[in-house]
DNA sequence: CGTATCTTTGACGCAGTTCAAGGAAGGTGG
DNA sequence: CCACCTTCCTTGAACTGCGTCAAAGATACG
């Protein structure tokens, strides 16, 4: 299991390598995190919406997702947390959250102390200032899905998530952007976008014909340029740019 | 103009004050903060997508909005600000923005340089983690918008945002919750209910029915919980409880 | 090999869009 | 203070994307 910690933490430190630049020493500071392993099943929930938590989740293999749960029971889903993803890292400056975070897929995580990633933020300021433009960038696909939900037609929203997961996979190392795995089913895809299972599935059709195919818990997507047309996908809102340490 | 200046900076702190201790030096530190004083007119853009900034904005009053632009050039608004607001805080960390901020009605800001709130989250790390935590209520609030545009009516969607609008305007005490000013038109009220002004208009009608008027930019509203109610509003993703420093 | 979960399809209804046009409010210049 | 013009609000009628209900296949799993 030791060997599963130290692969993600490695790519939780490869994420935030993405955006900020760390000195060794910092890395080594990341690298030196310790956690306690767990390991989840397809459709439960790792938090409960409004618990109180005193750790962070670090998605080491599978997929989780955060939602948000309706009085009736159903739920919307705001974010995808794929491997080396560091869920709540919010709820290092404020415990209490008012979403839950479930797996989709049978998923193991690495459950890391608060109080471990508030020493490391205060003892490394950069690092600390590495973390803070982590939950920027989580807002700032958050702000994108807002604009998805609230502007496109379902088989556009659907190109729009496929485009970003296949982006993300792709700086993640987890796959190519027009041919990943998304541990997912149709109906918490469904849940993502905004529309039934039933919708999805005709949705999905549609975008068949485009030679976008999502079978087997794999995307494989025949011509990138053209769901990113379909999408009206500007990958900007990722923040892929370095942001010099100051 | 220098009171304006005061009065608005006085807004940021008691915003910032809700959910962080801080101490008199840190309280002092930022009311010493001093930006340039801009007028904006209403449906001017503050900042357009994509925008490489240097400064953030600080409402002093009016009423402005983050959106995100399609293609079509239909836009979806993500986020109102009001005066006390730091918008573009997230900036401070990351520079360049994928969003765009525009004015509502006519539109008082004060642009603060990031280099000067760098420097204050640097010398005092827990006003820094104040800021950090000020990006997060705004990512909770967004998540909000996310589950209200992807699992709810038109009429719940307004509802919602007007109960959400309600509770900021006490906070920042420009108004009570059943009855305040909000600066906005239909048609930009259903930018950010992700809906066309036609059936904006004819859910306000509904709403009317349940004692809700929106009526010369001014809300009010006769019974609260009933609205509450309506929206299945749950106020505890506005964080409002205060997290001691660490 | 059996059972639960997930996918796919059909028929029908409704919430919300689109197009079009009239009316009210508000701001500006004479 | 009125005349004018623009922006905003309001309503009607027709259309459609998506939801709902229902049921039959396909897949995965123990």
């Amino acid at each position: 299991m030791e060997a599963n910690h130290h692969e993600a933490i490695r790519l939780f430190l490869n994420r935030l390598l993405l955006r900020s630049e760390l000195d060794e020493r910092e890395c080594d500071a990341v690298l030196s995190l310790r956690g306690r392993s767990e390991v989840i099943e397809a459709h439960r929930d790792i938090v409960v919406p409004g618990q109180k938590v005193t750790t962070s989740c670090l998605i080491a293999s599978g997929l989780a997702a955060r939602f948000d749960q309706m009085r009736d029971g159903g739920r919307q889903i705001d974010a995808f947390h794929l491997p080396g993803d560091m869920c709540d890292l919010h709820s290092v400056p404020i415990s209490t959250s008012a979403w839950g975070l479930q797996a989709l897929s049978a998923t193991s995580i690495l459950m890391i102390a608060h109080a471990d990633l508030r020493h490391l933020a205060a003892t490394y300021p950069n690092l600390g200032l590495s973390f803070w433009r982590d939950t920027i960038v989580d807002g700032s696909v958050m702000s994108k899905w807002v604009g998805n939900l609230g502007r496109r037609d379902s088989p556009a929203r659907i190109a729009h998530l496929l485009c970003e997961m296949g982006m993300r996979m792709e700086l993640a190392d987890l796959g190519k952007r027009t041919d990943y795995p998304l541990l997912a089913t149709q109906g918490q895809l469904a849940d993502a976008t905004g529309m039934t299972v039933v919708h999805m599935n005709r949705s999905l059709k549609v975008l068949r014909e485009a030679g976008v195919s999502f079978v087997r818990k794999r995307v494989t997507i025949a011509d990138w340029n053209q769901l990113v047309e379909i999408a009206d996908f500007d990958p900007r809102y990722l923040m892929l740019e370095k942001n010099a340490p100051k």
